[in-house]
DNA sequence: GGCATTTGTTGACCGATGGTCGATAAGACT
DNA sequence: AGTCTTATCGACCATCGGTCAACAAATGCC
């Protein structure tokens, strides 16, 4: 007659449970914007219980947004093939055809990736991993100059914010976006090695 | 024989005093990490006072940090001689240097400001003002064409994440960096009209 | 079927935060 | 000396991230 004031889940369920809700919510809003209550609220459980699962709010958001990063790292692998500009642009096309399809998600993943700098490691390392494939083929060196360092964070940098005024204004086509950074990169690479001789290029 | 409780100033000493605590303290700290009974401390008055002056924490955050623009404003500002690629070189050495002073301080600017869209706009207004003078020059226009904007902004983006770079590692001198800024610059605006043959420069 | 054990789950609590409000007292003006 | 304006404060509120001891649901055992 009584029925049970809560039901208990294997650790595994209740743990995919919160991500998943942790993961729905952070596509939406900022880290600050939710709170571990509203969590846990969504997944119909108490505070407490989130608490039980994860250290603290830093931890279940890195779990959360991986699940983000791992679509996107999924997306954005490098077929292997052509030159490494022609490969590039096969990342970016998919990184940036994620984003068409995920303007708010990424948006609030880069606001709050930006103010976290734990979380910022996880979109860096992310990025990084892609890039360095590229890199590597490209400058034969896996650990490059300061002029080359300095000019991909840059880079880096560049495409957020490139990207930040796209998803704003929506008055490039996918394609046009695509081209723009990848002519940035090269023109960057290009100044980078006017700027330091030492700066050498396997590709003219 | 007994003394006031408090002494009670005019307001716009009391104003003044509020925005140098706050100025002084977000200077080294990010917006997050100091709270109103800091402050209220810091300035030797209660916490409700803070809130008679300012309506909310970003209000005051934003007076205090205006403070800092305002030099910035004023180093920054272009001498009017020479092409506008000198003026842009002049312009960003001071920039440079600036920060090279107040590495804490623009570290924790930059990350409060990427953080807070309230805050990103003052940051961004006094970037667009240097920028607006060079870009009239440079393209003619008030009203630069999607993909011209859209580099710009990329641009801008190139120069936070290098500079954050610059001043995690100093194995750059400034006029290196500055050189490779601005050689960044000339080749962003090459790849955007190569991008798009609408984007029309006076300087070759 | 009943009972003990395990452990998933909870409500109550903590210090600190941003923010509000009515009461008070400092100082200027007469 | 007395009055009035208002700059200032102490006390309060909801909410935040985080902690903890106690409860109760499912499971295994006999």
């Amino acid at each position: 007659m009584a029925e049970p004031a809560y039901t208990r889940l294997q650790v595994d369920e209740r743990r995919r449970q919160l991500i998943d809700a942790g993961s729905t919510l952070f596509a939406e809003y900022s880290f600050e914007e939710i709170s571990m209550r509203q969590i846990a609220e969504a997944a119909g459980v108490s505070k407490a219980l989130l608490y039980h699962y994860f250290p603290n709010k830093i931890e279940l958001f890195k779990a959360a947004i991986q699940e983000h990063a791992g679509d996107l790292q999924r997306i954005t692998e490098p077929s292997g093939q052509g030159t490494p500009i022609d490969q590039l642009s096969e990342s970016l096309d998919g990184y940036l055809a994620w984003i068409e399809r995920n303007a708010v998600t990424w948006a609030k993943l880069v606001q709050s990736a930006t103010a976290l700098p734990e979380a910022r490691e996880v979109v860096q390392s992310f990025r990084a991993a892609t890039l360095q494939n590229i890199v590597v083929r490209l400058t034969g060196t896996r650990s490059p100059p300061p002029a080359l360092r300095t000019t991909l964070q840059g880079w880096l940098g560049y495409i957020d914010a490139a990207i930040l005024d796209w998803v704003d204004n929506r008055d490039l086509t996918r394609e046009q976006l695509r081209d723009l950074l990848v002519a940035a990169f090269a023109a960057a690479l290009l100044a980078a090695q006017q700027a330091d001789p030492k700066v050498r290029l396997d590709v003219a």
